[in-house]
DNA sequence: ATACTAATTGCAATCAGTTCTCATTTAGGA
DNA sequence: TCCTAAATGAGAACTGATTGCAATTAGTAT
């Protein structure tokens, strides 16, 4: 894809942000660069996640989010604030070879979301 | 909540759909009780899964669906023909001790969608 | 440097899924 | 039977996301 001002200034922004939503993208990219359109932000989003650049999570209840750590890795939700953090889950290596065997079922990838309260929520309660 | 002849109809969709979306069991409650209205079936699906009766599921990408099978389980969903099927990991038990530990996040509940193919669509196609 | 072409953009319209508003109806107890 | 709170139906409204199209722009070829 051509590199544009649009581009770098929504990979910008991603760095900046963590785990933004494509709306949160959109206001710090805008807050700088006003003339951008939302159909552009959305459309960038869904090129860079498809080309592999970053994770594009669709999560349950909410917005889309994005990332930009691509080792995979999973997600703990606040039902509270609403912040996203990243976390591993080595449980869950190999999965995909018994879950074919026992359903039949091809794995392309899963998705692994936890919801709860994170330790600052926790806190302030 | 009252006992009403709609939240009857739901039920029974529910109980003779599998994993079916709101849409779906507005479609098959209509089909035979041609006045009620969406707003209704989103209503009651959502005070039923409130009340726990039902699962809510949060389907990445697509509609919610709703699971008359409350045992801990999880969700295959075929990236072809879009069904979802349920499937057990015990491999995730205990992992919310671990991550309270290590992360100080405490697991309300958590969601797992593994993406691939059915074996009927891995056979068709 | 200039012209050209295809990709990218902004805007508005559209979409799907869901929730909300509110006037009307209904269930179930007094 | 009457009463009241709860539930319903119809459609507007809302959110998040996508699309069609005309105008703009990046990057190549000249």
């Amino acid at each position: 894809m051509k590199n544009t001002i649009q581009k770098t200034a929504i990979m910008n922004a991603l760095m900046a942000l963590d785990h933004p939503t494509a709306d949160e993208v959109y206001e710090c990219v805008h807050s700088e660069f006003p003339s951008i359109s939302k159909a552009t932000v959305y459309r960038i989003l869904n090129r860079i996640s498809d080309e592999g650049e970053i994770l594009h999570l669709q999560i349950p209840g909410g917005a889309d989010r994005f990332d930009t750590t691509l080792c995979a890795h999973h997600h703990l939700r606040c039902n509270k604030c609403g912040k996203v953090a990243d976390v591993s889950v080595p449980e869950l290596d190999g999965i995909d070879k018994r879950i074919k065997e026992e359903n039949g079922f091809s794995i392309g990838g899963y998705r692994l979301v936890f919801s709860g309260l994170c330790s600052d929520c926790i806190y302030k309660k």
